[in-house]
RNA sequence: GCCGGCGUAGCUCAGUGGCAGAGCGAGGGUCUCAUAAUCCCUAGGCCGUGGGUUCGAUUCCCCCCGCCGGCACCA
């Protein structure tokens, strides 16, 4: 039996899964039903990575310890996909002790056949707390080029991965197997960063505490995306025997078929990943797949905003409404069909609970209603014979190999906007089949019957073949249907890939036929989901938040505050720089002396606005070039995101320039 | 600034060198097996602007405008 392997992201158990990450792992859950259809033995993992500063400075906001919080959130996250329905064969923790054996059995190994890839050296740089990475830019400040906020300052003795050992090989990676990073232009992306040159990598921190220890030097423990993604080798196994690879499902599973990963985790997987393997000489995964970003109501997504969106809400409130359950199934297919999938997708409430209604309930659960109650009224209930007439020739099309290839074929190639449309057209197809055929008014005569029994009895085979192509999104309802229809067994045992027309048995009695999808008010659907959104913002007894989130982490001591020298500057000149979106060049008076500051708030203040005005410049901060020019000193200024534009801090009332702020 | 993409009916998007399409929404009609479901008809849209190639361009090339992504850069 084939197998193939397949992995969502570890997911950073610092706070409970939005919808973007149940995306991701829906999307996994599909390709994973697909697989097992054509007859692979599948391997699904997901999981949680728990480790890190900002796990440990989570946990310390709530008074309890960092295992304590990522016991309770890995919870969260496997009680959510049990919701979804996803049937992931493994789950990794990485705080689990197979997984600390991995970490460090991937680390000697990686040593001992390749001697010179780590080595260890004194760091001096950037961190961000909240990506777990490394700045590379050696300028100051460096602020996180995921995120945008600014990286703390760490210098510290480190283990350091040569990557830049590695351009030439990924390089040659990317020639070879232009199929490795999947959508094509994201591998035209990564390829341009990679021929931009590579830095080392330090794979290792001594500051803190939660994390695990480097094999023979316990003071450090792994950088995070190490750690992290070296789930993926032991998740299925990896750890056991010398060289690590003595487990059976490892040898079975490994390398990878598809790492399935958003867009802004991709250079980990596609530069760093590799690199880490080629040097451990462990075979590279077959395919990286960067999904886009689910955009809500058109808004990215962020804590920020208050713009979050939970999958549970969902899923609940059309249960409750429907009294079915439905939720689940709803919310897979529409994130399936109403995205291109690679491209960033919209996710609206409302276009979901009206693809719920037009497509799920007026569209196949109508058609398996109308059909069925046919069956049942005008058959007993009784699956016809159709004898040897010729399938009518538009449902034969829908119903035929080609046809049944190009929806597989989509699957396939991870386009399942395309497989759902082409399947929903076939739903269609025999609506009209019904319509013109005519069904009841053919059983009102005896002289029909044939006639009739051919006519529902390719509806019903057509259903059949619609519920198994539709079964790997909407696994719930189409086994239900399934099952009505009078089918044994469990529709996911079906082999997808050798579908035909006219397995389905004469004399098959089917069962009570009832509504799988039925219809929701959206206005009320929309209302319960809202309620039910804000009960997951706000739980109830939880006190309000603070609106901004206090600048993560320990306090500092009034001695750390009187080291930066923060005075009032007034802006004499401001002027663009050439090529530079972002940069103004400034000329601040600070009383004693004229500062040359260079700012990025050009997309946020013209040049002319500045001038005049009053602003805070930190007066002591260490020189620095950019864009060729020295700054020196830097303008205060807040900003409500990591996407928001800055706003200067300023002065109500008068005061001369270089007075003192503190 | 560099690299890439996009700009088509109210909305979301397909699409091809030669009569501009689909779904949703809206309006009208129809059937009655079905979940007030199905099915049929109806949108006269400068296919972003301006040039060029061509017998002919929405589709090929160039400029411009607007939007988006990656890199660089940045609070």
């Amino acid at each position: 039996m084939p197998k193939f392997y397949l992995t969502t992201p570890i997911y950073y158990a610092n706070s409970r899964p939005h919808v973007g990450s149940a995306y991701t792992t829906i999307v996994c859950d599909v390709i994973a039903r697909y697989k097992r259809m054509c007859g692979y033995e599948v391997a699904y993992l997901t999981g949680t990575d728990e480790h890190g500063v900002n796990i440990e400075r989570a946990a310390e906001k709530l008074g309890i310890t960092p295992a304590e919080l990522v016991d309770r959130n890995q919870q969260i996250f496997r009680d959510l996909w049990k919701l979804l329905g996803i049937q992931h064969t493994h789950f990794i923790r990485t705080t689990s002790a197979e997984h600390a054996r991995a970490v460090q059995t991937l680390v000697r190994r990686t040593m001992a056949r390749t001697p010179d890839a780590i080595y260890k050296a004194r760091y001096e740089g950037r961190y961000c707390v909240h990506d777990n990475l490394y700045v590379s830019d050696s300028s100051e400040p460096a602020n996180c080029p995921l995120c945008g906020r600014p990286a703390e300052l760490i210098s510290e003795e480190n283990y350091f991965f040569r990557l830049s050992a590695y351009q030439g090989k990924l390089l040659a990676l990317y020639r070879d197997h232009p199929e490795f990073v999947q959508p094509d232009f994201r591998m035209n992306e990564v390829r341009s960063f990679v021929e931009a040159g590579l830095k080392d990598v330090s794979i290792s921190r001594r500051s803190i505490k939660w994390g695990i220890p480097w094999p023979d030097d316990p003071e450090h423990v792994f950088y995070v995306w190490y750690d992290a993604l070296t789930s993926y080798l032991s998740g299925i196994g990896f750890g056991q025997g010398e060289g690590g690879e003595a487990n059976p499902s490892f040898k079975k599973f490994w390398p990878a078929n598809l790492h399935m990963i958003g867009k802004e985790i991709i250079r980990f997987h596609a530069v760093y990943w590799p690199a880490f393997l080629m040097a451990a000489e462990l075979p590279l995964p077959e395919k990286i797949f960067a999904h886009g970003w689910l955009l809500f109501e058109q808004e990215k997504m962020s804590k920020s905003k208050g713009n979050v969106a939970y999958p549970e809400p969902i899923v609940k409130a059309l249960d409750e409404l429907t009294g079915a359950k439905v939720g689940n199934d709803a919310l897979r297919y529409y994130l399936l069909r109403e995205t291109v999938f690679g491209q960033d997708g919209n996710f609206s409430r409302d276009a979901l609970l009206t693809r719920y209604n037009a497509d799920l309930a007026n569209g196949l659960g109508n058609l398996a209603s109308r059909v069925l109650t046919m069956i049942e009224n005008y058959c007993e209930g009784i699956i016809p014979d159709p004898g040897n007439a010729t399938v009518p020739l538009r449902i034969h099309e829908l119903a035929s190999q080609p046809h049944r290839d190009a929806i597989l074929s989509s699957y396939e190639n991870f386009e399942f906007s395309d497989a759902l449309t082409v399947t929903w057209a076939a739903v269609e197809l025999v609506d009209k089949y019904l319509v013109e055929e005519k069904p009841w008014v053919l059983a009102q005569k005896t002289e029909n019957r044939k006639q009739l029994e051919q006519v529902l009895y390719s509806a019903m085979e057509s259903l059949r073949i619609v519920c198994a192509l539709a079964h790997p999104v909407a696994p719930e309802s189409t086994q239900r249907i399934w099952s009505q229809m009078g089918l044994q067994g469990a529709l996911a045992d079906v082999r997808i890939n050798q579908l035909q027309w006219g397995d389905f048995k004469p004399g098959t009695r089917i069962g009570k036929p009832e509504a799988v999808f039925p219809r929701v008010d959206k206005k009320e659907a929309w209302e319960r989901i809202e309620a039910m959104e804000n009960e997951i913002r706000n739980p109830a007894g939880a006190a309000p938040k603070p609106a901004a989130e206090p600048a993560a982490g320990a306090k500092i001591a009034i001695e750390d505050f009187a080291k930066i020298e923060l005075r009032v500057g007034v802006v004499k000149s401001a002027e663009r720089i050439p090529g530079a979106d972002k940069l103004l060049k400034l000329l601040v008076d600070i009383g004693e002396e004229v500062r040359q500051v260079l700012a990025g708030i050009a997309l946020a203040y013209a040049p002319e606005e500045l001038i005049g005005r009053k602003v805070v410049i930190v007066a002591n901060l260490a020189p620095r070039k950019m864009r060729g020019l020295e700054s020196n000193g830097m303008l205060l200024a807040a900003s409500a995101d990591a996407d928001g534009k800055p706003v200067l801090c300023t002065f109500a009332e008068d005061i001369p320039a270089g007075s003192k702020v503190k």
